[in-house]
DNA sequence: GGATATATTTTGACAGTTCAAAATAAATCC
DNA sequence: GGATTTATTTTGAACTGTCAAAATATATCC
């Protein structure tokens, strides 16, 4: 079986994966994901390479092979699976599950993933909108319009907020901004790098351009 | 904080601690427990001594000190309740849960425990009839007859079966042999090493009288 | 009470994961 | 295109948790 470091390096190196378009992830953003320093993450990834889950291509990356991927991919589900059912059933405030999930998604069976999954009704995204991957293994990856990028005047949903950090989740919660709200884009000051957002029967509020950029819309059909 | 292996090391010392008058525990009893050899568990226990977690009265065994046995409870309280939540919310087996949980009691936090403790109700004992450590530390030690001491020909309520091996539950569970179901002793053949049970409406049946040893009964008011 | 059996401890080793700091390769910049 | 910056790898060391096997202490049995 899968150490818990192994499916951490595993996961993230998914994730790294995903943002990349030839799946080549640098080993020193890996090692900044989970929070080693460089040499160690060389190490554990040659310790990987060992184990046929990565590929390593020295001074250049590594790359999940489609075993390492399928590891990675369950991980992922648990992680996400775990912090539906800690916002769903538990209650827990969105801003605290991703820590704790971080813990669980290493504890759980398959067996409870199944039965978990069954309880939640099969969701497809977790409550910050992140896709779920499916027991087949497959993960979608469609890529959205941001705040900092969309139309703006034209009526929003929020589908996905891609910040894990307390702090952000707290301050998009506080605003109204979790995925299946609503929102328009009534000003984008470019020089000033700040958008500034209205929300059904809301006061504007403004916020960085790069805060906007981590909070993913689509267009809505009611205003 | 506490390691996994630290938590399972204090977990099973409690759990032998409690089955001894002056809760002293033999360092073969603890490495047996943990499936370890004898000397990696010296090895252990002077470490766990060194952190103020027990302590090891050499050649004869080790006690918890207040602090150790403050987080052995809260790891055994997170056990039971995990397994209590996988049978009475995911409708697992009760054969199962003990092994899940034995993962899941370290990666559970507190908070995620106290949300578990109330959506469950607070709830005494486990699924096995184990009971749950209070929040404040307190573990109800009480003790009962079982199939093999108890009075024959008198109703009596299950309360308890104290062998968690997936073999064994599933025996117990097949013959209707849970906490809350009746049953009464028809014969008891000491010889033979014997005891024969009939349940509400059932045929008699027989077990050992070890394995009748570890089914803890009351007696029930209605036949 | 001395021989023998049993329980515990000690010693030396190993796997896994990590860091600090030095070495090296690759990329970038005049 | 040689010097400098940046990313990666290597080296040496530490820590945790484990085992095998030898050493030692304690208990038990004539
Ligand atoms: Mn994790
Ligand atoms: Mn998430
Ligand atoms: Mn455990
Ligand atoms: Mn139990």
């Amino acid at each position: 079986m899968a150490t818990i470091a192994v499916e951490n390096y595993l996961k993230h190196a998914l994730l790294l994966a995903e943002r990349s378009p030839d799946g080549l992830v640098p080993m020193g953003e890996l090692a900044s994901a989970l929070a080693v320093v460089p040499g160690t993450a060389t190490t554990m990834v040659k310790a990987l390479a060992d184990s046929g889950l990565v590929v390593h291509e020295p001074r250049r990356g590594l790359r999940l092979t489609p075993e390492g991927r399928r590891v990675a991919l369950n991980v992922l589900r648990k992680h996400r699976l775990v912090e539906t059912f800690l916002v769903n059933v538990l209650k827990m405030d969105w801003a605290q599950v991703h820590a704790e999930a971080e813990q669980l998604e290493h504890a759980i069976s398959d067996a409870v993933l199944d039965r978990l999954d069954a309880l939640l009704g099969h969701p497809a995204t977790d409550p910050h909108g992140d896709p779920i991957p499916s027991v087949e293994g497959t993960l979608n990856s469609a890529v959205y319009a941001t705040l900092a990028t969309c139309a703006t005047e034209a009526p929003l949903r929020v589908v996905r907020v891609t910040d894990q950090s307390a702090d952000f989740l707290t301050f998009a919660e506080a605003h109204g901004l979790r995925p299946g709200t609503t929102a328009r884009v009534v000003d984008r000051n470019l020089p000033a790098g700040l958008v500034t957002l209205r929300r059904p029967r809301g006061k504007p509020f403004a916020l960085s351009l790069s805060a906007a950029g981590r909070i993913w819309v689509e267009p809505a059909d009611s205003p």
